[in-house]
RNA sequence: GGCUUGGUAGCUCAGUCGGUAGAGCAGGAGACUGAAAAUCUCCGUGUCGGUGGUUCGAUUCCGCCCCAAGCCA
């Protein structure tokens, strides 16, 4: 029998936090955040990671558990939190993933069969410098020789994405695997919607909420910590705004109002991801349909169970 | 009141030696199975301030008017 699991995805600001804890409580479970930026430690601000009050005594995982001076990747995400859904499902609970990292949910769901390649810096290194010199599509063909599917699906202009294909295939020795779109969960799936300009608003307000709260003071300690603005987790929206500013050469008013328009064009990223992908397999929610998502979620994880004792 | 410089896409501006116009940003659509809050692809008709004139034809030249900024009174 396939173990359980409930979903919460969405765009950024979307109220997905709130709607999970809800649905979490109700079914007196526990949430795994399904995020690649709320992972670092000492990211709290910027990545609107929900504060412990928030939590409402709901047990939350895949928070801060990496450096911000380390490197992590959705492979790692997925084994950490299969462990966590497993040993959830064991003791009868029925773990809510909250999360707008639509490719860790995905990697989450299905199997994609990922070995366990790290990085390779030096080796990016030199190919961003070979595509640098001889153009991208000499990278490009590059991955044509070892992976033509592959070569097909990355645009050449898309060089990091054919670094990276290039980089696993150097630390593995091989290509990647064709793995069918099967749901390894059973699963109810939540995707929060929101007319697109009150959610653009929400985005704006939210980052001068942000700044207020003391979002400066939260880069300064990174910074002081040894975190450098070309590390992954410096990548982030919200933080890679910063570079320039301790230095002077950028206002405070034009890092927010870069963040600002970087989070509205993330947010409608992650709203063409959950609208084309998750058409089948979700069922697309407002915040004002909590209460019937309750009743949907209580019946869900009780299902079955009963029919096991 | 006089002079100067502007008034072109939501914004900043380019351009048309007279044949009705194009960039960046914003915005929109999309891709995405190993960095994903990353990365990448595609989408540009707007009374060219108004009005008269010159012209086969004016957004482009000329006159007048309106608006904005600056300078002089």
């Amino acid at each position: 029998m396939k173990e359980k699991v409930i979903i919460v995805g969405g765009a950024t600001a979307s109220g997905k936090s709130d709607f999970a804890v809800t649905l979490a409580k109700s079914i007196n479970s526990e949430i795994i955040s399904c995020d690649s930026m709320q992972i670092f430690k000492g990211m709290d601000i910027g990545t609107a990671k929900i504060t412990y009050n928030e939590m409402n005594n709901v047990k939350h995982h895949m928070l801060d558990i990496v450096e911000p001076t380390e490197n992590f990747s959705v492979s790692q995400y997925v084994t950490r939190a299969r462990k966590i859904i497993s040993s959830l499902n064991a003791s009868g609970k029925v773990p809510v993933i909250v999360g707008g990292t639509g490719l860790y949910i995905d990697a989450l769901i299905y199997d994609f069969g990922f070995s366990n390649a790290g990085s390779d810096d030096t080796y990016r290194e030199e190919l961003f410098e070979l595509a640098q010199a001889k153009g991208n599509s000499y990278l490009h063909d590059m991955l044509k020789e070892i992976d033509p599917p592959e070569a097909e699906k990355i645009h050449e202009n898309n060089v990091k994405r054919v670094i990276r294909a290039l980089e696993i295939y150097k630390l593995t020795g091989k290509t990647k695997e064709k793995n069918d779109k099967r749901l390894i969960y059973e699963t109810l799936i939540y995707v929060l919607q929101d007319n697109r300009q009150d959610l653009y608003q929400r985005i704006n307000s939210r980052v001068d909420i942000m700044l207020k709260r003391g979002f400066a003071d939260e880069i300064k300690e990174l910074l002081d910590r040894g975190v450098t603005f070309d590390m992954q987790s410096m990548q982030g929206i919200g933080y890679k705004e910063w570079n320039g500013f301790f230095d002077g050469t950028k206002s405070l008013y034009e890092v927010s109002d870069e963040i600002k328009k970087a989070s509205r064009h993330y947010a409608k990223r992650q709203l063409t991801w959950f609208n084309n992908k998750y058409k089948d397999i979700a069922e697309f929610v407002t915040r004002q349909d909590i209460d019937r998502c309750v009743d949907e979620a209580i019946a869900f994880s009780k299902e079955g169970i009963d029919a096991v004792n």
